[in-house]
DNA sequence: TATTGTTATACTCTATAACTATA
DNA sequence: TATAGTTATAGAGTATAACAATA
């Protein structure tokens, strides 16, 4: 990683109070983190690529259908749920169709919805590739890493993240609203 | 997440000797991992975005070259250094040298080679563009966080980063190589 | 009128291989 | 022959708006 982001020409001019700044150290685990959830990513990409030819959201998308009971949701439920757009949605759904994975067809209440349902081919690929995925995470992320670890890493990065699911979007400024549209990365 | 994951139905076939396998606590932390991960870098390409109107493999290659003293690079190993392929760099500093941000000449040593050196205008945006990405970084990660939480999350992410590193990409079956052209995610 | 979902369009990015030129 | 870089091609994905059907 380029250390220019540490140039001082380059730093904010916020009041330095010792530690409410970016340092050394901080760019550091900056870093770690960032190269980490890469890897990661990265490795279980090519796993449920290896294992199921999925994407990532076309993964989410099986997995999401298989966590609802039934196995089946609305498109906007799925596109709600996995943060993603309609029109995104519509795409990957035509794709995993055509695959037979899942399948489509009107709503009986609401002749404007369509019902997404996972087939059972989907569901015995979904069972297959989850096998893969955990066997990824365990030997990239926990088999360096002792219980107590764990347990202090989940501590943390649950105040994280809790933190950041708050965080408004900009210092000022709060946006009109969130769309649907502007989810999908 | 979608707790299909957990489905007992789904869990590998492995001995569970009680610390060497995926269990509720590690499911939760491998999600909030990926959730800080995910979070964070969609606030970073945001921030790249609004304050330059940069892709993060564009900031990358700014970065990569205000970071070498000369502040110029040749093609092959701008690419190396940011793990992407060549004809990626090769699109991406086309988009950047429409902007001038960048510059490219044949070099005199060795004519095969293009050198890539960041323009004045360039070097000018990498500075406005990195003093809100540390802003974003210190909002949405640090500011949650203690020294002492961020010494320790350091010390764990730091160990599975090299780990991670190291790690053959299967656990059988090493690959002939890695090539480059394979690296542009 | 508002909502659901699809479609059309255009653009960005990626992957692969072919290609030119220099070494 | 090998290397550096570009280009051509095709495909995936995304964003936007327009659209038809239903509520």
């Amino acid at each position: 990683m380029p250390s220019a982001v540490t140039d001082p020409a380059a730093t904010p001019p916020e009041p330095q109070t010792g530690n409410s700044h970016i340092n050394e150290e901080r760019l550091a685990v900056y870093f770690a983190l960032s190269e980490v959830g890469a890897l990661l990513s990265h490795a279980v990409e090519q796993q449920l690529r290896r294992d199921g030819d999925l994407t990532y959201v076309q993964f989410q998308i099986l997995a999401t259908l298989g966590d609802s009971g039934s196995g089946s949701l609305r498109m906007t439920d799925l596109a709600d749920r996995i943060v993603y757009s309609r029109s995104g949605v519509t795409y990957q759904a035509g794709r995993l169709e055509r695959r037979r994975l899942i399948s489509r067809a009107p709503s009986t209440e609401d002749e404007r919805s369509t019902v997404v349902s996972l087939t059972a081919e989907g569901r015995k690929l979904l069972g297959q590739v989850i096998s893969g995925h955990t066997a990824v995470v365990q030997r990239m992320l926990f088999a360096t890493l002792s219980d107590d670890d764990i347990a202090v890493l989940g501590a943390i990065l649950g105040r994280v993240r809790d933190r950041m699911r708050q965080a408004p979007p900009r210092s000022a400024a709060p946006r009109k609203s969130r769309r649907a549209g502007e989810a999908g990365h």
